[in-house]
DNA sequence: CGGGGGTTTGACGAACGTCAATCGGGGTGG
DNA sequence: CCACCCCGATTGACGTTCGTCAAACCCCCG
């Protein structure tokens, strides 16, 4: 098993590791982020360079330097948080194999927010100029960034949604379906379930509630049956039941 | 008194009206968002097409057609929201004279969010393309979209941690210290007051909180003696002690 | 067999929502 | 000019949601 092997090794335990790292992860999400062509992803494959960290690692934000490249999460979980003076911790939004973890200028350079691992994660950057590619980077630089902002825009404002108008039974039905979704996108989601390696702790930071009532609201979920859980591992049970949950759209 | 200056009716009665107008709000808030040239900023000056609106109107948003110009807003207040199926509202932010309301593209084209004035408001249009201006605003654009899109994830990430970390009383002091930051900037805080024409189901909408809570809330930065209300108008009794009960830097 | 980090549980209190009534000021018609 | 009206602000009473503290539990690992 090589060092990026054990790095996904949370994807391994539940089989879908071949799957995940087959066509690879970061073209996968790269032809959806922007409908890159096969020769484009092909330079862009050609060009990352692969980095390891480990959990609690910052692997993006402000204190990284300005010549910051286009860089990617590969394997492991991550999110976008800031701590308060007096310790309090928000997460902004958790972060899957296949996001852009940060860009070299514009909103995701953030100054705003600091990325750290929540898992051991492998990451792949994507130098602004390359000796031997100096210019046909650059149009696909335009297409990736922005399409990584819209994406990042969208979910920051579907939080700030279930943060100001849910309350804690429906923000983890609602976070739970966005990352089903999400994964799903990357090949992570097998039948109803998908790796969910997040510790109670980081769901309440990012859902604005107290780990001891993050247990209670799960615990509600499995209770109706909506969900189960078992290890590091979610299984959707009722997707209708739960979307109406999330949606407001009460059944 | 003209149709212009009857829709800014709430900012000639506290007597701010000459300021807010006669530079130009619109200048005064491209110039700060990208120190744009004098001569950048008459070019822009000569483009602005304006339109009037009355409150509860749509000013920008997915229904608004494709070919959406550039739209800032001259004067009164408006709010990015979304309303979910139930009728729950949230509001991601307010919006006050000289900011963006909407670009061509890119995430201020907002799929994400409407803008709805929640007072009578005029905005300015710049177009994309004009016959006799032809090539000479698109670099302009590209500086004002990125300026204004940074800035609004900025405020898109502070709201994620009142909503998500704060309580009612951080909230409602960090949002008040938030506007009058803001304002300040186009020249419309008039020595500790500025004018907040919003009912309290608005900030109780963008808060997360009941219009109830709102009122409370607003009564006790009374009590404390951190604010003072009269009319439609904010006083900031104690900058200092309300700076510190928004940052969570208790004093 | 401990040990440690994360989860679960219980008990209690604080923060917040809901419902409903009342108040207050600015606008309107008589 | 005054009575009325209407919308939003305010108040009270009560129930729910959620936070806090502290203890017990569980599981994996050394």
């Amino acid at each position: 098993m090589d060092r990026l092997a054990e790095a996904t090794s949370g994807v391994a335990e539940i089989g879908l590791m071949a799957r995940a790292s087959g066509m690879g992860v970061l073209a996968q999400r790269l032809s959806q982020l922007s409908l890159l062509s096969q020769s484009e992803l092909g330079t862009l494959q050609k060009l990352e360079k692969r980095k390891e960290h480990e959990a609690d690692a910052l692997i993006a934000g402000d204190s990284l330097g300005v010549q910051a490249p286009l860089r990617f999460l590969l394997s492991g979980w991550a999110c976008r948080q800031r701590v308060m003076p007096d310790g309090r911790r928000q997460i902004f939004g958790f972060l899957i194999p296949g996001d852009v973890l940060g860009t070299p200028s514009g909103p995701l350079t953030s100054a705003f927010a600091s990325v750290v691992a929540l898992t051991a994660v492998v990451t792949a950057d994507i130098p602004l100029s390359d000796d031997k590619h100096p210019n046909n980077a650059s149009s696909l630089y335009s297409k990736l960034i922005a399409a990584a902002e819209h994406e990042t825009e969208k979910l920051l404002y579907d939080h700030i949604v279930r943060l100001g108008r849910m309350n804690g039974l429906e923000r983890m039905a609602h976070l739970l379906l966005e990352l089903r979704r999400r994964l799903s996108r990357v090949g992570l989601v097998n039948g109803q379930s998908f790796p969910m390696p997040l510790r109670q702790e980081s769901l309440g930071d990012a859902l604005g509630m107290s780990t001891v009532h993050v247990n209670r609201t799960m615990q509600q979920l499995r209770l109706k049956k909506l969900i189960q859980c078992s290890g590091r591992e979610v299984t959707v049970l009722d997707p209708v039941r739960l979307t109406a949950l999330a949606d407001g759209t009460q059944i």
